[in-house]
DNA sequence: AACTATTTTAATCAAACGATTAAATATTTA
DNA sequence: TAAATATTTAATCGTTTGATTAAAATAGTT
């Protein structure tokens, strides 16, 4: 009895691993390829469980979708708001810190925008991204910078150049892994490089 | 009679408007989330007919899916193997004819680097495209241009970086335009802008 | 130990979905 | 025109899938 006691403590709590398998196979397949067959599997409990625990597949999901999106747009809102840095600084240190996430976690950036592309977008207005990014202190740092650029670029534009240059590698990794005839371990490598490439293609861009 | 085999030939073939319907909810709600009964809706026509024709969804899908690759990277074959134009003017002529094929078909980038995700690549394996962009007057072009510099920029991650400006915007849509609090038009005219602002940063990067 | 509440399971339901069949209609060919 | 072929439909089959139910196992309490 107390040996099964313990057994029961050691692996966590259920609730929390039917969370974790539904994070791994959403992240992975997206909503609609998922089968909730699957998660209970993954989580190694029955399907009744799943739905004894969450009520229903949506239900689930929105957790995880509400959850991933939380984590994504975190680190974003505190690099921005951190009026101890410069602008270039700040360039430097989003680059590096999304690279990382990403090379943990590359199936984020795709699972989100295809979802929000499916999904007409109830989850994505509960976050004030607006307020986060267009009134951080990087937007105004920025636009001090380049206010006497003779075609100052708006931020809006530079803002999403700088996440097309750190994100779109990971979205289209199968795409460059067959162009470029790669492993997974030399794209990552070539993610790693990035991580010095862009701050310095964004600093000649700024002084253009 | 005569009246009815007029409308017959009025409403094209029916196997091409099973297509093009199949092309229209496949590349919006991507594979998994597609049910042939959609199809056959939007088609205009019944179910059976749909496996008449393509035998399966998977068949059908297939059709869709190589006919899609094939059109969104013949342009960029033809673009970089075209001798007779230099460098800056190649990515200029990449990024304008990109730009307007995204904005007539938004929902293609997404389609593809999501399917390509999920369903392990057999079609993929079809393209040369490493032969056909590893290859390309474009990637000596760009190499020529570059070997006087101290730190020559792969010509990968170029490639990369020019592609993650161009189609990243346009993947990441539904997210801009909730930053920006953008309406759809608002949103295309920004991506008209880019076809100017790209070429002069690709430039900015070039000459640091 | 007895009782209650919680957790887990096996079995099953009902709807959704891809696919098939057999019959009807239209078109082409002889 | 008659026979043969191609096209289209209504009805339905068999699986898959999300969800429920009722009962068993476990934990917690007195």
């Amino acid at each position: 009895m107390a040996v099964k006691k313990a057994d029961r403590n050691l692996d966590i709590n259920t609730e929390a691993k039917i969370l974790e398998a539904a994070r791994t196979i959403f992240h992975k397949k997206g909503y609609a390829a998922t089968r909730t067959r699957d998660i209970a599997e993954e989580a190694g409990i029955n399907l009744a469980l799943l739905n004894y625990y969450f009520r229903s597949k949506e239900k689930l999901f929105d957790i995880i979708m509400l959850e991933t999106m939380e984590g994504f747009f975190q680190s974003l809102s505190v690099v921005f708001n951190d009026t101890s840095t410069s602008l270039e600084k700040k360039v430097e240190v989003v680059t590096e810190s999304y690279i990382d996430l990403l090379l943990a976690q590359p199936d984020i950036p795709i699972f989100l925008l295809n979802e929000l592309r499916t999904h007409p977008s109830e989850i994505g207005e509960k976050f004030k991204m607006k307020q986060i990014i267009m009134h951080s202190v990087f937007f105004k740092q920025w636009q001090e910078a380049t206010k006497n650029n003779k075609n100052q670029i708006p931020p809006l534009q530079f803002m999403i150049s700088l996440m097309s240059l750190i994100m779109f590698p990971f979205v289209a990794c199968p795409i460059i892994k067959m162009v470029g005839d790669l492993k997974q371990e030399q794209f990552n490598k070539m993610m790693v490089e990035r991580k010095k490439l862009i701050p310095k293609w964004i600093k000649a861009i700024m002084k253009s």
